[in-house]
DNA sequence: CTGTCATTAGTCAGACAG
DNA sequence: ATTACTGTCTGACTAATG
């Protein structure tokens, strides 16, 4: 499903491909790949604790809507937030390995994470902060290997198949170059493809170098749960669970014939392939956004007709800040769409594409407004988000008396 | 003329991930 | 009882077009 299209994508080898890296070739034909994936270890965790060191060898979270900041109290001893004293919504965002180790992990509640470990320290999230040792770490990688991929603000495969040097070289330079640049350490496995490199990379972690290479799927991934593919998530084991599958292994033992008829021809053969380990998606270092959006969460589930002001407020900000990130980023979109969570946590969206694409935050508001006509409110509301998308560059954008609109205006 | 088929755009829900 | 936010992709369905 979500999954088959991102790995069906360049399934053939151009010839382009073939004349890269070593040269070296498979019997099957397909050039010999050496991909890495790399996964900064507890990432915002450690960050916290390079600007708090004092914490280090603690269970510390973070996380919470509004979680205070530490503060400095008269002895210059810094003060911390526990878990057991927060409350409201929110959840954990990551979490040290002490912390994980009483069973406190990332999208936990935070009212659960507290009954399990009160006194866990609390600290707010600092995007910023992040950002700044996301670029630094993989300022550091680009530097031995250029050919990355970006996974978000933690992760990263990168394309080693043209370095010559052995992989666990590789792997221990990139690691000390990450060290270097932010104190931080990561863990790296080095595969023949995405599919395996992310797994391993899971496998020996913190400050792990794993390599894998595909004679290693009996041994090494086919014991591990279906869960550990990238893909499979919590609907899909289920499902597999209920065909008594639990294993990749398992699933690499099950006929593809059984796999389409439970999940569509799809899903079905990539199921089949990754349970082979087979994977052939290009590392991809460009890439252009499709949508970009704002959503919030309320501090209480506001009523449709009785917070009908301070729900257009909200409304009317999350359009101001879809235009600035528009701006920021040099977009403007001709599709707006709107989503709601209720307090049931059902979902419910809509979007409309408009004739031409918009910008301003005022465009973006009658665009969402009619969108939000169309919804029966009738029930409490506890998330409003705001989505542009069918994004197009205002670079590319014409103004009315640009050549190709003269065109048509003959 | 009518029906069918392929293709594309639009809309909405849902799965998944970091 | 608790469950953030941002983003990508796919499936299912409808409508329009040829």
């Amino acid at each position: 499903m979500a999954i088959s299209g991102r790995l069906s994508a360049n399934t053939n080898c151009s010839n382009d491909q073939r004349s890269k890296g070593l040269g070296v070739i498979a019997p099957l034909g397909q050039p010999v790949r050496r991909i890495a994936h790399l996964d900064m270890d507890a990432f915002f965790a450690s960050v916290e604790l390079l600007t708090f060191p004092d914490l280090k060898g603690q269970a510390v979270v973070v996380g919470g809507r509004r979680t205070p900041a530490p503060t400095i109290d008269a002895s210059e001893a810094r003060q911390y937030t526990r878990l057991k004293e927060y409350v409201g919504r929110g959840v954990i965002t990551t979490s040290t390995y002490e912390a994980r180790a009483l069973g406190v992990f990332s999208g936990m509640g935070l009212m659960k994470a507290a009954a399990l470990a009160p006194d866990a320290i609390l600290l707010p999230a600092n995007f910023e902060a992040y950002r700044h040792y996301s670029r630094l770490f993989k300022a550091a990688v680009a530097t031995i290997a250029p050919h990355i991929e970006d996974r978000g603000i933690d992760e990263i495969y990168i394309d080693l198949s043209a370095h010559p040097e052995p992989p666990e070289v590789l792997g221990a330079r990139i690691k000390s170059a990450v060290k270097a640049a932010t104190g931080l350490s990561c863990s790296i496995a080095i595969a023949p493809n995405k599919l395996l490199a992310k797994i391993g990379s899971d496998l020996d972690k913190p400050d792990g170098l794993t390599l894998i290479e595909i004679g290693d799927m009996p041994s090494r991934i086919w014991p591990l749960a279906v869960s550990k593919i990238n893909g499979v998530g919590p609907k899909a084991s289920a499902r597999l669970e209920k065909m008594g599958i639990l294993t990749i292994g398992q699933l690499a033992a099950t006929p593809v014939e059984r796999l389409i008829r439970h999940f569509g021809s799809s899903m079905g053969t990539w199921l089949g392939r990754v349970a082979q380990g087979i994977d052939t998606r290009p590392v991809i270092t460009e890439s252009t956004p499709k949508s970009i959006s704002r959503e919030s969460t309320f501090e209480r589930d506001l009523h449709p007709q009785n917070d009908k002001h301070e729900l257009s407020g909200i409304f009317t900000d999350l359009c101001k800040r879809v235009e600035s990130d528009l701006e920021r980023k040099g977009y403007a979109s001709r599709t707006i769409g709107i989503k709601l969570r209720f307090a049931d946590f059902s979902i419910v969206t809509r979007d409309l594409t408009l004739p031409a694409p918009v910008m301003e935050a005022l465009d973006i508001r009658r665009a969402a407004g009619e969108c939000l006509k169309r919804i029966t409110l009738d029930r409490r509301i506890r998330l409003l988000g705001v989505r542009a998308s069918t994004l197009v560059s205002r670079d590319a954008l014409m103004t009315v008396d640009s050549p190709v609109q003269q065109k048509f205006d003959f």
